[in-house]
DNA sequence: AATTTTTGTTAGACTATTCTAACATTATAG
DNA sequence: CTATAATGTTAGAATAGTCTAACAAAAATT
């Protein structure tokens, strides 16, 4: 498999999580792509059965497209989680590097990284690896912004990877596995101040709030 | 730069450290790349002045060719010294991957590795790394082959990065450091026998001698 | 239901890299 | 110093991935 259809396997595998339906403009839009290319590129690889496709139908991954889909997903997690633990990277900085690193043809390579980091469940950015067989834990996180006021939750995802986002986290100082207890909300504008590990208060725009995933505490 | 002109830029340079003269024919052999081809892509290169190029004469990087050729071939031995030392591969594992690795885009990926090694002058087979300007340190070590009865040197690197050299090599339990005296030659075939750090005896065929390189002792 | 907008498809062209076949030049060997 | 061999070049075709322009179908709107 070459590496553009690989890019295009593991961009319709995250559209079909996002969304119900996944269309060639989704697929077009999210690879930056144009339709006429992606229309082809899906013909060909629905020739390979990695993709269900039928003219005008929304578009699917056979069983074989989201294996294959997954088992990228998984070395792009693995090869993040390792740039952050032991390259010394933020995890702002790592999603293009892995974006490359991806590809590389090597089973080994990737073994030994998930040795190395004793088989890690998540990446930095608290997105599941998948297993061996491409197989993703589904996690049914919420989003903070539909926390109400006083309920306590654990950070424990990002509904993000944009760079602006994950700064702006940082910024806060907010890590995955904080504890985030809901202050107030503003009625206007759904802005939430909130306590950080009983000790820092922060303010949090709705949409920041949106991306911010987490586990209710009892 | 295109991945492609990476490596035809790299067999280039490090053809041109090996003979006097580099002709098409040497480059498409090492390349495994048709000569018409070669050939096209060397007018190109030359377009952009990465290689010098007249018809029918021999085959030169100019001089920011070879600056390019020594950065490439930096991020592969730094590449390739990170997963020895990090990873724990053998070094006749890591050459492949290396070959992949080498072309990811992101400047401060090799300096963390350059970072994490803390920047070393050779990589595991015992070939210099070039510096951060694509500079490479010339070594001038001898072949072991050259090396008379009696005479003490050091292992210094290896002459070929062929696997099953490699693998005869730490058959033999030679790795680079070792102190190796020549015991006997014999006359028939130029076959060595040595003694390795003082301890162990070894037989080598000339064309192994060929591939040591070592450093003479006072 | 008819029209417009959105989405999808087809056709054909372009670039990068590769190839084969044919031809040209240089080097080598009588 | 010519004939043959080796090397180099040109021309033209193939594949992968991309594009634009034009047309077609489906969805949305009036």
């Amino acid at each position: 498999m070459t590496l553009t259809e690989e890019n295009y396997l593991k961009a319709l595998f995250h559209l079909s999580l996002e969304n119900e339906e996944v269309s060639v403009l989704d697929l077009s839009k999210s690879l930056n792509i144009k339709m006429p290319t992606v229309n082809s590129m899906v013909k060909k690889l629905s020739s390979k059965e990695l993709i269900s496709y039928e003219k005008y139908k929304p578009l699917t991954l056979t069983q074989g497209g989201k294996r294959a889909a997954g088992l990228i997903i998984r070395k792009h997690r693995l090869v993040e989680m390792f740039l952050v633990e032991h390259l010394g990277f933020g995890w702002d900085e790592v999603h293009e590097i892995a974006e490359q690193i991806e590809h590389i043809k090597s089973q080994r390579f990737f073994d030994r990284i998930d040795q190395l980091l004793d088989f890690p469940k998540v990446d930095p950015h608290g997105s599941p690896i998948p297993d061996i067989n491409g197989e993703v834990a589904i996690q049914n996180y919420k989003k903070l912004e539909e926390c109400h006021e006083g309920q306590q939750a654990t950070f424990m995802s990002v509904g993000s990877s944009q760079d602006s986002f994950l700064k702006l986290i940082d910024k806060l100082n907010l890590k995955l596995g904080d504890k985030i207890k809901v202050l107030e909300i503003q009625d206007f504008d759904k802005t939430m101040r909130v306590l950080v590990n009983n000790n820092s208060e922060q303010t949090l725009s709705q949409l920041g709030a949106t991306k911010i995933l987490v586990k209710l505490n009892v």
